[in-house]
DNA sequence: GCCGTTTTCGGCCCGACTGTTTTCAGTCG
């Protein structure tokens, strides 16, 4: 099994024990172990039957070992399957809704046996909630808006559970003799921050109409397919445990590219296209372009020779949402967007310092193994105590550490000293202007602001961007700091704001977190924001998260110079200048 | 349940905010 259902199980079961009003603490272990395996780069799968190794992780004692070799061995743990009998495994999807924890979970349980949020929908409509203790009308309304957007929400999945899924896939398809081409389509070639199904395509002489069969039947061989939906001639449909839907197409060289254009999408792209190919006297299918008058094909094998027949040049998949990405193609405008080779630095990371996973030079030298030329180290500010968010005094020592390693380092990458401070309720910030006008990078955060008031928030964000000293505004598109709930915040006005007073937005790619990065990406881009992107990082494995934000970078047509951090380092320090006030 | 010792036990990141209260529980990061 590999690390990150592992790290599922572990979770669900410290959920179902906190649902269970278990000992705090031993839940909390169950969390870490969970996070462990995570952000382990190790496959603990190889090394499960070894105790001592899976004790060599922090956060992983005797128990814990057993346990993930009794995941390993039998596809879970007592514990949560002895818990699953008490409670009912739909509990679990109810902790996602918005406003709802634990003891919530429990007395919904109690009181009226409500255990799945279908239950609860109808238990809200049936005004059977009313009277319970601690619960009133805000809430109720809370929840009720929180089942909306989780019922739009489930039946599709992650980039980046998808992405690892159709790695997977492709890597065991194309270990058969004659598949040479295998690539994803539909909405995961596209970046789409979530995919309904994954559309595999693959080609190669062993896909030719005359010998399919084979090929066909050793994707339908594929060992995670949990239920064989269909078996066609040259295509095959199954479910993945996960419930993923998979469709594996293998098709003959010569329409390869057309069945990958076709594929892709999106529906109004491919429809534009079309609309275009008619006018030019060609129809286009999924199988050839070719001429109307006598069906002569015109180009099939490749998306260029097709595009390039139509008189456009290559769209990236990213574009292809009829978003002008036609003209712009076929005035040769097309925007050269931002790819992962260019990013320079990072200016987003947490250490130990605070609730990072790693040392300063540990960072330093997972960004230098990247490529990256430099990085900012920007750890908790007081407010977030839970991290042990660093005062003043902390600060400034972390400052002088910072500046140490920055030295051994001897240039072979720099480190930027740098705090991510938090916006309190009034719209101040939690350090004193001294110590954050000895930092290079000044993120300010908002982390606890969330729940407050639209019109509040956002006046409290825009007073805390006003403040000198502040570079960056943390978290502001994809409204991705929160997992569960969007800002509340006028983000427009907000937006426009930092462009104007030249604080550049961050856009931190959190792979588990994707949701309305893109909207929210193309108003910052409309309100003439720079972008910042980075990862967050708390461990150095978390670096590897920046492909994700550099998909959705794409798909809101960010160019390179729109984008800060692919800036040299001479101009990046340039740009974080303090502002003077 | 983990960890580190001052080693076999007692600590374990905690403060802000909301909505429900009439003094605080629950959720969140």
């Amino acid at each position: 099994m590999d690390n990150r259902s592992i790290a599922q199980l572990l979770a669900e079961t410290a959920d179902l024990l906190e649902i269970g009003a278990g000992d705090p603490f031993r839940i909390r272990s169950y969390r870490r172990a969970a996070e462990a395996v995570e952000s382990s780069t190790v496959q603990l799968s190889t090394i499960a039957l070894d105790p001592k190794k899976l004790q060599e992780i922090p956060g992983i004692g005797k128990g814990m070992a057993a346990n993930i070799q009794a995941i390993e061995q039998t596809g879970t743990l007592p514990l949560r399957e002895e818990l699953l009998q008490k409670f009912r495994p739909t509990m679990l999807e109810l902790l996602r809704l918005p406003g709802m924890g634990p003891k919530t979970v429990a007395l919904l349980w109690d009181a009226l046996q409500v255990s799945s949020v279908d239950e609860l929908d109808a238990a809200i409509a049936a005004g059977r909630l009313h009277g319970l203790p601690r619960i009133g009308e805000k809430l109720i309304e809370k929840l009720r808006k929180g089942i909306q957007d989780y019922k739009q929400s489930t039946g599709r999945f992650l980039l980046d559970d998808a992405e690892t899924a159709a790695e997977k896939l492709i890597a065991y398809l194309r270990e058969f003799p004659g598949i040479d081409t295998v690539l994803p389509a539909g909405s995961l070639r596209r970046g789409r921050d979530t995919v309904g199904d994954l559309d595999i395509l693959a080609t190669g002489p062993a896909c030719a109409e005359d010998k399919v069969s084979a090929a066909v039947e050793y994707a339908a061989a594929y060992p995670p397919a949990a239920t064989m939906l269909a078996k066609g001639q040259n295509k095959v449909s199954f479910r993945l445990r996960t419930g993923l839907q998979v469709d594996v197409r293998l098709l003959p060289q010569s329409s390869y590219g057309a069945a990958l254009q076709y594929f892709t999408g999106s529906k109004m792209h491919n429809v534009s296209v079309r609309q275009r190919a008619l006018r030019r006297g060609y129809t286009l299918s999924e199988y050839a372009l070719a001429r109307v008058e006598d069906g002569a094909l015109v180009a099939g094998a490749t998306e260029e020779e097709i595009y390039g027949a139509l008189g456009l040049d290559w769209i990236p998949p990213e574009l292809r949402e009829n978003n002008g990405e036609i003209e712009a193609a076929e005035q040769h405008r097309l925007p050269v967007l931002i790819e992962e080779r260019d990013i320079r630095g990072d200016v987003h990371m947490h250490t130990t310092a605070t609730d990072g996973r790693n040392s300063i030079r540990e960072m330093a030298e997972a960004a230098m193994a990247r490529g990256y030329q430099y990085i900012a180290i920007t750890d908790h500010s007081k407010n977030l105590a839970m991290t042990s968010g660093l005062d003043d005094r902390r600060a400034l020592d972390h400052i002088r550490r910072i500046r140490q390693v920055d030295q051994e380092m001897e240039g072979r990458i720099r480190i930027f000293p740098g705090i991510e401070v938090d916006i309190l309720a009034d719209g101040a910030l939690d350090l004193s202007d001294e110590v954050l006008a000895q930092m290079d990078v000044v993120i300010a955060s908002v982390h606890s602001l969330f729940n407050q008031p639209r019109q509040q928030m956002t006046d409290r964000v825009l007073r805390a961007i006003e403040n000198p000293y502040v570079h960056i505004l943390g978290h502001p598109t994809g409204r991705l700091l929160l997992r569960r709930e969007p800002f509340q915040m006028d983000l427009t006005a907000v937006l426009r704001r930092a462009a104007k007073l030249g604080v550049a937005v961050e856009h931190n790619a959190y792979p588990d977190r994707l949701d309305l990065c893109d909207r929210d990406l193309r108003l910052a881009r409309e309100m003439g924001c720079r972008i910042c992107v980075n990862t967050d990082s708390h461990h150095t494995s978390h670096l590897s998260k920046m492909r994700y934000g550099i998909r959705q970078l794409r798909r809101a047509w960010l160019e390179k110079k729109d984008v800060m951090n692919t800036l040299g380092t001479r101009a990046f320090l340039k740009a974080l200048r303090p502002r003077t006030a």
